[in-house]
DNA sequence: AGATGATTTCCTGGTT
DNA sequence: TAACCAGGAAATCATC
């Protein structure tokens, strides 16, 4: 498959392009009925646009959304434009972690008094929300925000009304789909699994790349909401729990691609439907991503040479080190993500290390970043001493004396 | 333009 | 078996 696509990018004809690109957008209808094959059909399309997309694949669902809104050229909107990712998304489609950033910018855009809302009030994902009516956002989020919220929701679900797809059109694009790839006689499609290198991906990545990535373009909730309309669209628990430490990052500039979703009727699939057609110029100006290129055996799903969103500039005081140091300094932005071992000492310890590497990729606009790749440069700051090895204690490591900002006394000074 | 620093990514092999 | 650790290698990009 992946034959397939790079002949077709290298060939670039623009018949196929356009042929496949009707394919794609079509097999991302069907995806409910075969999730593999469109994921890999998204890919695909994506990978041929060159669009950067793909990464978006493989988003975290709180990282997805910003990429989208990285497309979104309009002015008025970058000032904010990272804030109202979920301007991007059904709201039916927000998982609880979405939910909590919609409602948080929402008290912080008219500067409600959240004094009084209790976490557990900001729990609830987009399908609750959706079901709930003008009172019960009253009775749960006060007379105050109450009617702010519920405005604000039946406006963006106003705005993502899906429309419905029928049987025959799906056998049709089902039609069209298997006589275009028998007419490409690629021996290898026969062989695709997604998620092939198990253990690789694991099953969680997978499932979520699954339930968001696709999303805009999505599947598990286009297959809910079309389906049932209302369902249980689930978080990832350990995101949702340090949400608001996830928020980092300011707003991001926006690109000079265009809105999405904004005029789009096909809503449930703004990405593919709006990446589909890009000028050279726009190809010509992305960029790799730093680091070594991912081996795209390993994730048919994501192709890193098409991420052109990420900001290689790292300002001074954007270190890891001292971005790991700043949680642990901060306990009001550590929800349980780190804790000290032995303050004096400098010795700490991670207790979400996924977590951590989350926000570490947060931060830097990196949606894959794991904790593998956080701690192997952790491990680099051993033979510059701004770290020191404590041996034989999993996920705990220990300030060393390059390092600075971190002790009781400097902290007492306010560093 | 080239060197450097700070990662990022991949990898193999070992340990818990 | 999964998660973590260790460290080499190669890559990127901003800065010098």
């Amino acid at each position: 498959m992946k034959k397939l696509y790079n002949s077709i990018s290298r060939y670039g004809f623009p018949w196929i392009i356009v042929t496949l690109h009707h394919i794609v957008t079509c097999a991302i209808r069907i995806s409910m009925s075969s999730p593999c094959l469109s994921s890999i059909l998204t890919h695909a399309n994506l990978t041929m646009y060159q669009t950067g997309i793909p990464d978006v694949l493989q988003q975290e669902p709180s990282v997805l959304p910003r990429i989208n809104t990285l497309q979104n050229s309009n002015p008025e909107n970058s000032s904010n434009i990272y804030n109202e990712w979920y301007m991007q998304i059904s709201p039916h489609c927000w998982t609880a972690d979405n939910a909590l950033e919609w409602i948080s910018d929402q008290v912080e855009n008219n500067k409600f008094d959240a004094s009084n809302l209790s976490l557990a009030c900001c729990s609830m994902d987009g399908p609750t929300l959706c079901q709930m009516n003008r009172d019960q956002m009253i009775g749960i989020f006060g007379l105050q925000l109450g009617p702010n919220l519920h405005q604000s929701l039946q406006e963006h679900k106003t705005k993502y009304d899906l429309q419905s797809l029928s049987r025959s059109e799906l056998n049709e694009t089902c039609q069209l789909l298997d006589n275009f790839l028998d007419s490409l006689n690629f021996p290898l499609l026969s062989t695709i699994r997604i998620g092939q290198a198990e253990g690789v991906v694991s099953k969680k990545e997978f499932e979520y790349r699954d339930d968001y990535d696709l999303t805009t373009l999505t599947m598990e909730p286009m297959t809910s909401l079309r389906d049932t309309e209302l369902s249980d669209n689930q978080s990832d628990s350990e995101y949702s729990s340090s949400s608001n430490s996830g928020r980092f990052g300011s707003s991001t500039l926006g690109s000079p691609e265009s809105g999405i979703g904004e005029s789009e009727t096909e809503i449930s699939y703004p990405l593919i439907s709006k990446v589909h057609i890009k000028t050279e110029t726009e190809e010509i100006r992305l960029k790799r991503p730093r680091g070594r290129p991912p081996k795209i055996s390993r994730d048919l799903s994501s192709s890193i040479y098409e991420c052109p969103k990420k900001n290689k500039h790292v300002p001074r005081g954007t270190h890891l080190w001292e971005f790991i140091r700043d949680i642990l300094i901060h306990p009001e932005r550590n929800q349980g993500l780190m804790k000290w071992e032995d303050h004096r000492e400098g010795v700490f310890k991670f207790l979400k290390s996924e977590a951590v590497a989350q926000m570490w990729g947060h931060k830097k606009k990196n949606s894959s970043m794991t904790y593998e790749k956080l701690s192997r440069a952790m491990r680099y700051y051993y033979k510059r001493e701004i770290l020191e090895r404590v041996d034989g204690r999993r996920l705990v490591y220990k300030f060393g004396k390059n390092s600075s900002g971190w002790k009781m006394e400097e902290i007492d000074m306010g560093m």
